[in-house]
DNA sequence: GATAAAATTGAACAATCGTTCAAACTTTTT
DNA sequence: AAAAAGTTTGAACGATTGTTCAATTTTATC
């Protein structure tokens, strides 16, 4: 006696990341989402509540991806720290081409956002340590392979990670031919603090 | 036979510039601007055309500002490295606390903006390259001072510093808490590249 | 096929957006 | 004082914002 909702909810928050990655939260309006996902405004709200509901959903997408491909990575590579160098030349080359922006969605999240969205900067925060959680869980397996030292501190190399991609995505940016990212990224397993 | 403006345009692209800084592009309202700098829309549009023309006075404002204040750091600091890490401290640790945005306004606009903004894109991304050449000029004092290696590439180390700001002011605001940032920018200066 | 429950629709809402411009005002020159 | 030139004002514009909801459509159950 009822109707089930007819859109699959993963494709369309997964259509509503990509805009939101892109644009932004503010710059994106509904109405750029309405076309995107193929939804009325009534089913959208039904559905995600409001323009923060659904861009609370779609961080989440976005760091369960982040996982993922961290994940994937790791499955594809012969050791941790070959995992995260391939991870970061991903997030930072690959994605700089194809990707909605060459930009973290989570630290743009946290570049743009005010305490006005105090929830949502909070849910960006969070996913951004919890990769960093990642980070590190693959530095303590490279440690227990001898593959680093037990000398060093996984949770600092870990927020080292975290700041080298960080900057290195940003200063990307800025330059509109390449930089030797690929280079960079290698450099860094290769010095301090590694 | 004429009347002079009675505003101080220097105060008002101050206060336009640390509201910008603050909530981004598009987060701000004309009417919000018109609060802060107290000018009624007319003046404004006769003053600086529209929104982006103060945006990127703002932005010139702004730069204009950091490599002052890069040049009071080599001012007051015993060696160009000092002054390089006395600069970042500021930037990074007590810019925290009491700057409209704890992030660079550059790469904030960097992040936000998209080509629809394609000018003022264009002009944060020059910018941040402006400071990064004033970096390499205090690195190469450093390389004539003998304070760095000369086998060095003045402009890779710039480059490292441009990604090492980058890097942690984005960490810095996924902290609620302090992390060490004093002891990690000492250590940018201790260890490789330099 | 009738009934009931849920999902979908899209017109419409008040609020706010960036911007314009004719009128009022202020100052300098004649 | 009168005239001229420039500045400031703020009401008002059309467009767009996020959101609502009564009406309609769809589907599962009896």
């Amino acid at each position: 006696m009822a109707k089930n909702a007819k859109f699959n909810r993963e494709h369309v928050v997964e259509k509503a990341k990509d805009l939101y990655w892109e644009k932004g939260f503010h710059a994106t309006s509904m109405r750029n989402l309405q076309d995107v996902i193929d939804m009325r405004p009534g089913s959208i709200y039904a559905t995600f509540g409001s323009k923060e509901g659904l861009f609370k959903e779609a961080l989440a997408s976005y760091t369960q991806a982040g996982i993922e491909q961290l994940a994937q990575s790791r499955a594809e590579a012969s050791s941790p720290i070959e995992a995260l160098k391939a991870f970061m030349k991903r997030m930072i080359i690959e994605q700089r081409a194809c990707a909605p922006s060459p930009l973290c969605m989570l630290a743009k999240t946290i570049a743009e956002l005010t305490n006005e969205q105090q929830e949502l900067l909070q849910a960006a925060k969070d996913s951004l340590k919890a990769m960093e959680h990642e980070f590190e869980k693959l530095i303590i397996q490279a440690q227990d392979l001898g593959d680093v030292s037990t000398d060093k501190d996984a949770k600092k190399l870990a927020r080292h990670i975290q700041i080298q991609i960080s900057g290195l995505r940003t200063y990307s940016r800025t330059c509109d031919g390449d930089a030797p990212l690929a280079e960079m990224i290698d450099d860094i397993f290769n010095h301090y603090p590694f």
